[in-house]
DNA sequence: TCACGCCTTTACGTTAGCGTCAAACAACTG
DNA sequence: CAGTTGTTTGACGCTAACGTAAAGGCGTGA
């Protein structure tokens, strides 16, 4: 059984999460050091909640992304600025980001166009072969 | 001066490429390493041609989206493929390749629209402070 | 001729992002 | 009580993508 009590379905094991995301505990633990996440301790043993699971999901979609851990980190510090920062940094980062995000996205339309120009071709030549 | 002539506008120096595109001479030489660009040579200096520039136009922008040169290499191969491939094995890593990119473009729109969303809170927090 | 600027190759250094033991502890199971 | 399973903290290893000298060749201009 898992270390963490089952019947509270608020709670994970590192292995829960590992599991569920296919990635290694060890990983996951990288990204604590790093300080992307902070599950508590019971013990000694890390216990995540649903915040910290929320957290795992956006860095994974950032990964996807192509971005560091450190972009990353910056990113979750935005999303959870709620209340604690100030605004008008807060908007200026905000700001930086989505450019980068729609310059990305820009590039990323282009190379699908091209790809879907490519598959067009190939089909072409299988028709007049 | 640079040593190619600079009379023919289709050649280009490696500081010329590096120069227009703000990467590093060591940069260009790697990729040449890895396979990624083949400029020719003028006795021992590398002569590049339109057709490497453009292929290091390709290299960015997937640098860019976060792929490594590996994946840019294989992209590459798609790109160029006009001739010379089975066309079926062709057409299915395209479509491998478009998987991984609608998934990224799903997740770049997902990102984007958070930080609006974020952005538009911290300037309601502006207004009604 | 000699310094300069740009080119070359070789090679070691560096950072990120983990993988992979190792050693130790805690809880359950037969 | 021994064994299995899951956890912890080190700590060393590894690949990618270059950075950074070091040492030398080639052509030009004073």
């Amino acid at each position: 059984m898992s270390p963490v009590d089952p019947e509270n379905a608020e709670l994970y094991s590192i292995a829960d999460l590992a599991k569920e995301f296919g990635i290694s505990t060890r990983a996951i633990r990288f990204y604590e050091s790093k300080g992307l996440i902070s599950p508590e301790r019971l013990g000694a043993t890390r216990v995540f909640r649903r915040r910290d699971r929320a957290r795992l999901i956006l860095i994974l979609r950032g990964k996807r992304l192509g971005f560091s851990l450190r972009d990353i980190s910056d990113y979750l510090a935005l999303y959870d600025a709620d209340r604690g920062q100030q605004v008008s940094l807060l908007a200026e980062k905000v700001e930086e980001r989505l450019e980068l995000l729609e310059q990305q996205l820009t590039d990323l339309q282009t190379t699908i166009a091209e790809l879907h120009e490519i598959r067009k071709l190939a089909r072409d030549r299988v028709v007049s072969s």
